[in-house]
DNA sequence: ACAGTATTGTTATTGTATTAACAATAATAT
DNA sequence: ATATTATTGTTAATACAATAACAATACTGT
């Protein structure tokens, strides 16, 4: 999937990544008391060009005007209604290690859309304890709990040689949207969205980027 | 910095990603006792297809032979040629909140290729304080330290408000590779490796694809 | 010996994303 | 009034990456 349609135009994934770095952005000038903005001066903030933060708001649509630039409240307003599911999105994490204990603490409370609605860990001791009220549950119970919970999406951190056999479990269970942390890479099929980060291949490509530049 | 030269050919950033990924592959395939792979194979496991791994290594300049697909150990050999840097790489970790903690315990000792041979936050607790033999540093000590130990990648994860500051300092001590948690965009000079990963853009991305497909 | 098969290596094509170019516009200054 | 300026919105061009196409090859079975 690497479009998408919005007001009938075809929108790339790209765009939508952008703009939920451009609303950032607008909230944080929008706070300094800022009413107005420049495409250049989106662009300054994240770093992209005034181009392409103009195009971008083109293909949904916002028209800013010529003297003042756009108008930081509507914009934020239409990126959201883009962005932002009403009645917020429940994720699980799966896998309560170092990572998967990093994320939640990362994701817990800061954001009203999203709430992290269980946790599944095959480790004893965590089975069946309450991390801030989110209760860890084993990983057999997945079908059962996804469905109670109207889990939507699942940000997996488990060992790399687990990886493929719980996605299914979790793409069996009704899950909408994965997040691959594991470094193994898996399968899920056209309806369910994938991400996956792999931290050991950026890690690489950085050093190979060190000895690059030290050669020349 | 979107193409390399390896052997006078040029070689996109993308290319290198895959090979890393390739790598891991094939190291699990050796270790089952295989000794040649076929391209297809090798693509079913990472998922691409078996065009782009032929191209992939085919820009190498990597051959394999028709009936028996391509040579495991001498793969990885040529993989590591171009990806490992010799003497292994300093990386230190800046900011020791829950996302340091974990990327610290997800590469210590993993890798005999990348040392973690400092840390620096600013919580005066930590300050002093050593973590499987790895000393926390005041930021303070940044340029200093970076330059006895000999660091040359940052794993940054300060808080979003802090990034741009410390990132300066780290560039300024001569670091020569940045990863950026912070969902903060940092600029650094072209002679700096610089990869930014947004957790927050990466969930709204999620969320927006689930409602997307829910509505249709 | 020869057709059939499966694979590699490479070139050509397509598709997508970014960048550049520029007309349209409205305010300001002369 | 008219030129100047800075910006938007959109179209055109470029660059890049992925996919398709296919010749070359070597093995297998008949």
């Amino acid at each position: 999937m690497t479009k998408v349609k919005i007001h009938s135009k075809e929108i790339p994934v790209k765009t939508i990544a952008r703009l939920s770095q451009y609303r950032r952005a607008l909230l944080i000038c929008s706070q300094k008391g800022k009413t107005h903005i420049f495409s250049h001066e989106i662009a300054a903030i994240q770093h992209v060009t005034a181009v392409q933060v103009r195009r971008d708001l083109m293909l949904i649509g916002f028209n800013g005007s010529l003297k003042q630039g756009y108008n930081i409240h509507d914009l934020v307003n239409v990126i959201s209604e883009i962005l932002d599911y009403e009645e917020g999105i429940n994720v699980a994490i799966v896998g309560l290690g170092n990572f998967g204990r990093a994320l939640f603490n990362y994701f817990y409370g800061k954001r009203s859309q999203l709430r992290i609605a269980a946790i599944f860990d095959n480790n004893m001791e965590k089975i069946g304890t309450e991390y801030n009220g989110v209760y860890c549950y084993s990983p057999y119970r997945v079908e059962e709990i996804v469905k109670r919970e109207n889990i939507k999406i699942a940000i997996l951190t488990v060992p790399p040689n687990r990886a493929v056999e719980v996605a299914k479990k979790l793409v069996d269970a009704g899950i909408k949207g994965i997040l691959n942390y594991t470094s193994t890479p898996i399968n899920v099929p056209d309806n369910v969205f994938l991400d996956e980060y792999d931290m050991i291949t950026t890690m690489e490509k950085a050093a190979f980027f060190v000895k690059m530049n030290e050669m020349k």
